[in-house]
DNA sequence: CTCAGTAATGAACACGTGTACATTTCATAA
DNA sequence: TTATGAAATGTACACGTGTTCATTACTGAG
């Protein structure tokens, strides 16, 4: 390991002088910027990560939290399959934060501890800022309460040291339904999932904006409420056929929702989108390659990595209060969407 | 921040009695033990990881490589689908090195950077250990000349420091294979993906293990090499099927190829598993929601996280030669394969 | 009682860096 | 020439921990 102290040696100055000019800050003479420049190319010389952080009382190091925090459960509140969405943020979060200088941490603590504990592990690794896409409401609590600066996703909150960044899933909605309505439905289901979630709740109510505003009254016996998965969709879709509804289409909370509905459809001897039309949401990369492709709304998933970390960032170099961002959606027409089928019977 | 001094003062003691308290290596008196957990208790204490990782010139910390590391271009030369099946592993090394005490850390380094910056960047975070999931070989070759410990997944290496945890790709093509064959299958179109890339290989030469034990001469016409991205696999299916080939099944390198010749194959009016068999790898989640749920061949994702983890660890805990782990994969009947059809022309 | 030996503990240094403060150098104006 | 100030640089301390080495307390044998 080579130290500063070698380099101060090889360029004869003192170990400060090195130090000030990597660090910019102080006033170093050019022809003394230029010697330690060099002696740092000869000895190759990278500066100790570790002691750094431990003098600058702070790392490099953003906490991401992308698994569940309860290692004992197989299944995060929010869903297995949407980790395949959030790993796509991850991806473009990774790239901005190495991009900025940022190191990337997996997971943010041990799992199965108390907020406390959570919060002082976080702080005995001198963590610089977290990132939240999976949080149980105690981490966040835990985090809105504590000086360390978040950025959430997916998650509305207010406070000091935090900020959120989400898609505007209820104009999403309303998008997909108003492109159900331009193709002559009347009859719309709607499963736009946990509704306990803010991205469920608000997937429903753009939905029913939507049909509000087309002077369609609401149909209770057509909404149904469900979980993320795609079992639990495959099920809420078969109780819907079995009970004999009149609907022409279905708006999903998710694509993985849309791939659970799209099995109970084939199952029951309905083609898509010849007897009933389907749209998804996220656009996740499977969206193409199912039988038909899927319509479906998707979230910028490359803004949303990095507009987290852009505002993180802002926040760790304090910036207390920083804007939140809601990033538009955008519908994305394949084929399992098509006009409303001719009354056969 | 509540310090070991603070600690050290109120349980009466020293500061170096309370780390030897806490190291548990040294003696300490039973009566000073027992003062100074009540203290660390009382006071909320936990040592500070980045002063511990400086004095110990070591961290806690394990690098995991799951992104492409050109961030220049949109693919890994393993294909941007082989992540959501690296995601399930990486799911079980996070809990695994959790469970052991350590932290994960993404990426590796920042990206394009020479082989050398690469070693160094690891060595001033002070890493205590690398697993690779996607490695060009720069990278590989830095990192087993160096001496820092890693394991490998799906790359065969030797030497110090330096092991590898792999599915044994032979055994599981050679499964998919025979189960065809056992269908009455004896003309089979074999996909398996880059063979380029060892695990492609592997499942190759499984295959016409198979073929070559039953008795069937090989027929090279049947055989595609193409890319592991569902695109390139629906094109060479594409391919197969413009050239009129004679066969009644196909094995495919990954789920995701499957994928893509699912949807060539239903494209030409070929349905599954009625006129064509087919055979994915990996069984990632998605392989029960295709029309129809894909029969495949499971890589055990749990045992392939807790091998590389628990071997890594046993190597920077001291053990340098640690043997490698080959994972016995397991075949998984769904619905896309069935009886050779009887021919009607 | 004395001496040796051992268990327990504290003082002090080391890890590699950033930075406040003191010191030196040098130019400029009175 | 001398005083003044600014610019450049070096010295020394701090960050929080682990660990060596010296010191103290205590036990048991002679």
């Amino acid at each position: 390991m080579v130290t500063s102290e070698q380099v101060a040696r090889l360029a004869g100055v003192s170990r400060a002088t090195v130090s000030r000019a990597l660090n910019g800050s102080a006033r170093v003479s050019d022809e003394a910027r230029k010697r330690v420049h060099a002696a740092i190319a000869t000895l190759g010389y990278e500066p100790d990560v570790v002691a750094q952080s431990l003098v600058r009382q702070r790392s490099n190091v953003i906490a991401v939290s992308l698994f569940p925090e309860d290692n004992s459960l197989p299944l995060s509140h929010l869903g297995r399959t949407s980790q395949y969405f959030y790993l796509g943020v991850l991806e473009n979060i990774e790239r901005e934060l190495v991009a900025r200088g940022y190191d990337l941490l997996l997971p943010s603590s041990p799992h199965g501890k108390s907020p406390e504990n959570y919060i002082r592990s976080l702080q005995t690794r001198r963590i610089a800022g977290v990132i939240m896409l999976h949080a149980t409401e105690a981490r966040a609590q835990a985090l809105i309460h504590s000086d360390i600066p978040t950025a959430f996703i997916d998650r509305v909150v207010q406070g000091n040291h935090v900020t959120y960044v989400k898609s505007d899933n209820l104009d999403g909605a309303r998008q997909a339904t108003e492109h159900l309505l331009s193709l002559g439905h009347r009859h719309i289901a709607l499963l736009p999932g946990q509704t306990t979630d803010l991205a469920g709740l608000e997937r429903l109510l753009g939905s029913q904006q939507a049909l509000a505003q087309a002077g369609i009254a609401p149909d209770s016996g057509l909404i149904r409420q469900c979980g993320w998965e795609v079992d639990e969709a495959y099920e809420a879709a078969r109780t819907l056929l079995a009970e004999r509804r009149d609907f022409t289409a279905i708006a999903a909370g998710s694509d993985f929702m849309a791939i659970g509905i799209l099995r109970a459809l084939t199952e029951h001897g309905l083609s898509v989108p010849e007897d009933i039309s389907l749209v998804g949401f996220d656009d996740i990369d499977f969206c193409q390659y199912t039988a038909p492709p899927l319509t479906t709304v998707r979230q910028d998933r490359l803004a949303m990595g990095r507009g987290a970390v852009q505002r993180l960032i802002t926040m760790i170099e304090g910036d207390e209060n920083t804007s939140p961002l809601i990033l538009p959606t955008q519908l994305i027409v394949r084929h399992s969407t098509g006009p409303v089928p001719r009354k056969v019977d």
